[in-house]
RNA sequence: GGGCGCUUAGCUCAGUUGGCUAGAGCAGCUGGCUUACAACCAGCAGGUCACAGGUUCGAGUCCUGUAGCGCCCA
């Protein structure tokens, strides 16, 4: 028997063959199966597609896949889709800016619609549908251009399992779940105090806040007693809210303030009366120690708002400009209506940052204000994506109950494995540092609408309290254009008839479902079962307060249970200086023209050595080594391969049985426990540990035993020494089929990391995919040698004896002393040993005397002495033959 | 202000429940074209394990404190 080994093996071209076997023969179509526990189900999150690649994506989609592989090859039927997130702001930002567009509702479609050749001239208003399929047409260029670099990078997911957060499938499932969280209770609607971004024109939740530092002013403002007009100071950044102050509030504590509680107060400007009040959260060290709330300014009026039951004072409209209400009116009285009316009339209409100016301007003129206002920096809460600080607003929308399932929650989180566990902390805090419930209604366009109508009354008003709902059959349903079932389109907007409600849903609504949106809830109830709950969820740690935690939260609401039973949590790729990668620092790291310049493995090498939870640096230095690595393993495989596979037919008499020699036994003791740390610590989602045990032996396989074994494995050697014809072709077979078998062994083990050049050299002696082959087995290495002998020699005789690996290691140090002397000395290796003496005690000469042969071979020694000496010190003596005069 | 993580060779990182003289790769230096590989090989050199205490027969590892860096939250 004889392989096919390639002359001068390459990795050019690799990529692309192996690229389109795989696609033609469906290596990684999922096969399917009932049984829960042969099948392995990975819930890969969605990337958002109109963000932009970057080497980040390359490196934790690359730990999945390593655990895709090696799953695969233990056996399991491996449920591993991809999905794209085309939802949400981003998409819709990316398509404003792209095609110059920006979506008017109130215009009818245009079928005939052209986007302007020149996106750079202002933004063209198109209708919603329009505006809609420029988000699909976009969106599809973006999935194409991820594809690509996933198929490149060697991603072994099916892509006939492929699913967008946006598509049909997706709605249903989104919409279902909504309407099953209506049934339950478990989500209500209300007219209540919400985060509003002014420049997007949407709510946002708790987890897309962002605090940042700005520069403001204090500013010390007089407010007049009621009962003998002497002044209270109080210090505020938000001067422009005045007009919408509801009460005072100090500390119950303090006792500057305490004979002020309960009393009323007349607010500057406006001459609005309103209470002093008490509440602990008012801060004494902070300004006078006491403050003004108004409806609303943050987070913390809304508190004090609802505590104590306050008035309520709205100002500031949704488009982050002041309104216009009449003073002097129920609900703004006023002890001077005509004042307030003069002063107000310069702020109505007025954007906040305007108006604050004018006020300020105002208090100034008419001597409200104590002192000019004090510079300071503060932190003001932000929309993540948003550039102006966020107001409070009131206004109708969706929450799910998110504070009643706090303990559940953290319970929940205690049962999931986290790999590495710290991460777990971050879930917790998060959890526990809940305050409000979900908001789930987004002011946009782009997204999966709200599955909701509202009946109108005889007079047109409308009843939030009782929505109409589809059935889950009609599912997906778009409430702007199908009219509930028992209305017709034309009752739209007309009193007793019906009202869609305006919103979409979050984007983190649908890609909390992506567990259930892969796996056919609520439709495939069988296919629902086999992969539900999923066996992994690896993600970012920048997501764990948002993905992670609102998967969780719907899969506890609609399954009573954990969405995955693993989750791995990769860190930030850092670049190449280990700073943080910006777009605003311009250091971003783009993966295409690194995967074509070091190749898939290369980059899957880099990106493996990077451990769960570690921010690693892009370092083209590993992608180097990852490519080495691949080369490496072409040529010993070439080497290995092609010497097994040589010419012994016309050897004459092959023995029939045959015994595996102490140093080949050695190094498969050796690659036994290689296999057992590397199985170990990939079943832990170590996968950088299961790369280093298997790389390491390679080397010393390479740099050792190869060269040990070399010349006997030609037929060439001298092992043993004194041994008969018979015995040197059995020394040689046993060499041939180690050689063989530890490469197949070694393949298997680096197939997962370097999928191309392990596929590549494993065709060479093999018939189907080494990713379809079985992960290897230390009790599975004696059948490995049988088969190799049968294959090579036509036996299966084959007796392999227990042996350690301290017999292949201290044979490798004694190479490694001879070559030291060579090196030293500045010879050649190929400088032969004139004489060598090893002494110690018997018992190890006697271990050593078992591979003295090989040795002797590959240190290139002429005569070599073993001698017996008391103790337990070992002794290497070499000397080498004179250096010729030339 | 709170939480989490990190700090080991010039650089990037291992170091598994405390246990021989603290390891690897890269870079550096010195050699070598050795019938797999010069995109290679061999050898050498390089560390007060951030700092200060403590526990222990024994600490890179456990405890306490300090400093610096990073991330998250307020």
């Amino acid at each position: 028997m004889s392989y096919s080994v390639p002359e001068k093996p390459s990795l050019d071209g690799l990529e692309e063959n192996w690229l389109r076997k795989w696609r033609e023969s469906g290596t990684y179509t999922y096969r399917g199966g009932t049984e829960r526990d042969k099948i392995y189900s990975i819930d890969t999150p969605p990337p958002t597609v109109s963000g932009s690649l970057h080497i980040g994506h390359v490196f934790s989609y690359t730990h999945t896949d390593v655990i895709a592989r090696y799953k695969r090859m233990k056996g399991f039927s491996v449920f591993y889709p991809i999905g794209w997130d085309d939802n949400g702001v981003p998409t819709e930002r990316r398509v404003q800016n792209y095609y110059g567009v920006r979506c008017d509702p109130s215009l009818t479609f245009d079928p005939d619609f052209k986007t302007p050749s020149d996106p750079s001239k202002g933004q063209v208003p198109v209708s919603r549908r329009n505006f809609i399929d420029l988000c699909i047409a976009l969106t599809a260029e973006d999935e194409k251009a991820f594809e690509d670099l996933w198929r490149h990078l060697g991603l072994s997911v099916d892509w006939d399992l492929t699913y967008t957060t946006v598509g049909p499938g997706a709605q249903r499932v989104s919409q279902a779940a909504f309407l099953k969280l209506v049934e339950r209770g478990e989500i209500y609607s209300s007219e209540a105090p919400t985060l509003w971004d002014v420049d997007f024109g949407t709510a946002v939740s708790q987890a897309e806040l962002e605090d940042r530092e700005i520069e403001g002013f204090f500013h010390k403002v007089r407010f007049y007693q009621e009962t003998d007009g002497s002044e209270v100071i109080i210090e505020t950044t938000r001067p422009e809210l005045i007009p919408a102050v509801v009460a005072l509030v100090a500390n119950p504590k303090d006792d500057r303030y305490k004979e002020l509680f309960g009393s009323y107060v007349y607010s500057p400007l406006f001459g609005v009366k309103v209470p002093v009040v008490a509440h602990e959260l008012a801060d004494p060290e902070k300004g006078s120690g006491i403050a003004m709330v108004c409806t609303f300014g943050d987070l913390t009026d809304v508190t004090w708002w609802k505590d104590l039951d306050l008035d309520l004072r709205l100002i500031v409209g949704r488009d982050g400009r002041i309104l216009d209400p009449n003073w002097g009116t129920e609900g703004l009285e006023s002890r001077d209506a005509q004042l307030a009316e003069t002063n107000f009339a310069h702020l109505a209409g007025k954007p906040i940052r305007k108006a604050r100016e004018i006020i300020v301007a105002l208090l100034e003129e008419q001597g409200h204000l104590v002192e000019p206002p004090r510079k300071i920096t503060h932190p003001v809460k932000f929309y993540e994506k948003g550039e102006k600080p966020l107001e409070v607003v009131a206004s109708r929308q969706w929450f799910i109950r998110t504070l009643d399932h706090k303990e559940k929650l953290i319970t929940l989180g205690r049962q999931l494995n986290w790999v590495p566990p710290y991460m777990r902390i971050r879930f917790e805090t998060w959890v526990e540092g809940l305050n409000t419930d979900w908001n789930v209604s987004r002011q946009r366009f782009f997204g999966i609408p709200i599955p909701v109508w509202y009946r109108l009354d005889e007079r047109g008003e409308v009843d939030y309290e009782d929505p109409i709902l589809p059935n889950l059959s009609q599912l997906p349903v778009d409430p702007s254009q199908d009219a509930p079932m028992g209305f017709t389109e034309d009752q739209r907007g007309k009193p007793g008839g019906f009202l869609a409600d305006p919103d979409v849903m979050d984007t983190w609504a649908t890609s909390s479902l992506t567990p259930q949106i892969a796996t056919g809830w609520p439709d495939d109830d069988q296919k629902f079962r086999s992969l539900f709950p999923m066996d992994l969820r690896p993600q970012g740690q920048d997501i764990i307060r948002t993905w992670l935690f609102y998967t969780v939260l719907r899969s506890a609401l609609e399954h009573n249970k954990l969405p995955w039973r693993n989750t791995v949590i990769s860190g930030f790729v850092l670049d190449p200086d280990r700073k943080k990668m910006s777009k605003s620092k311009g250091n971003v790291v783009t993966p295409m023209p690194l995967l074509e310049k070091h190749g898939a493995d290369a980059l899957r090498y880099w990106a493996a050595s990077g451990r769960p939870g570690v921010d690693t640096a892009a370092d083209e230095g590993q992608m180097k080594i990852g490519r080495r690595m691949a080369i490496k393993l072409l040529n010993a495989s070439k080497f290995a391969i092609g010497i097994a596979g040589s010419g012994m037919e016309a050897k004459p008499f092959l023995p029939q049985r045959l015994r595996v020699a102490p140093l080949d036994a050695s190094m498969l003791a050796q690659l036994s426990e290689v296999i057992s740390e590397a199985s170990k610590a990939l079943e832990a989602y170590d996968h950088t540990r299961a790369l280093e045990v298997s790389e390491k032996f390679f080397w010393n396989f390479c740099d050792n035993y190869l060269e040990l074994v070399k010349l006997r494995a030609y037929g060439e050697g001298r092992q043993p020494a004194s041994g008969s014809d018979a015995e040197n072709i059995e020394g040689t077979m046993s060499a041939r089929i180690s050689l063989i078998t530890a490469i197949r062994i070694m393949l298997r083990l680096f197939a997962p990391f370097l999928p191309f050049v392990s596929e590549e050299v494993w065709s060479w002696f093999n018939k189907d995919s080494v990713h379809l082959s079985k992960w290897p087995e230390p009790e599975q290495i004696e059948n490995d040698l049988k088969a190799s002998a049968a294959e090579l020699f036509g036996t299966e005789q084959v007796t392999l004896d227990q042996m350690g690996s301290s017999l292949l290691e201290n044979i490798s140090e004694i190479l490694a002393d001879l070559r030291k002397l060579k090196s030293e000395a500045k010879r050649s290796m190929k400088t032969a040993v004139a004489s060598l003496e090893l002494a110690g005690p018997p018992a190890d000469l006697e271990m050593l005397s078992l591979g003295i042969g090989d040795l002797l071979d590959a240190g290139v020694v002429a005569n070599c002495a073993l001698r017996e000496t008391p103790g337990e010190n070992f002794q290497v003596r070499a000397e080498l033959e004179p250096e010729q005069a030339s």
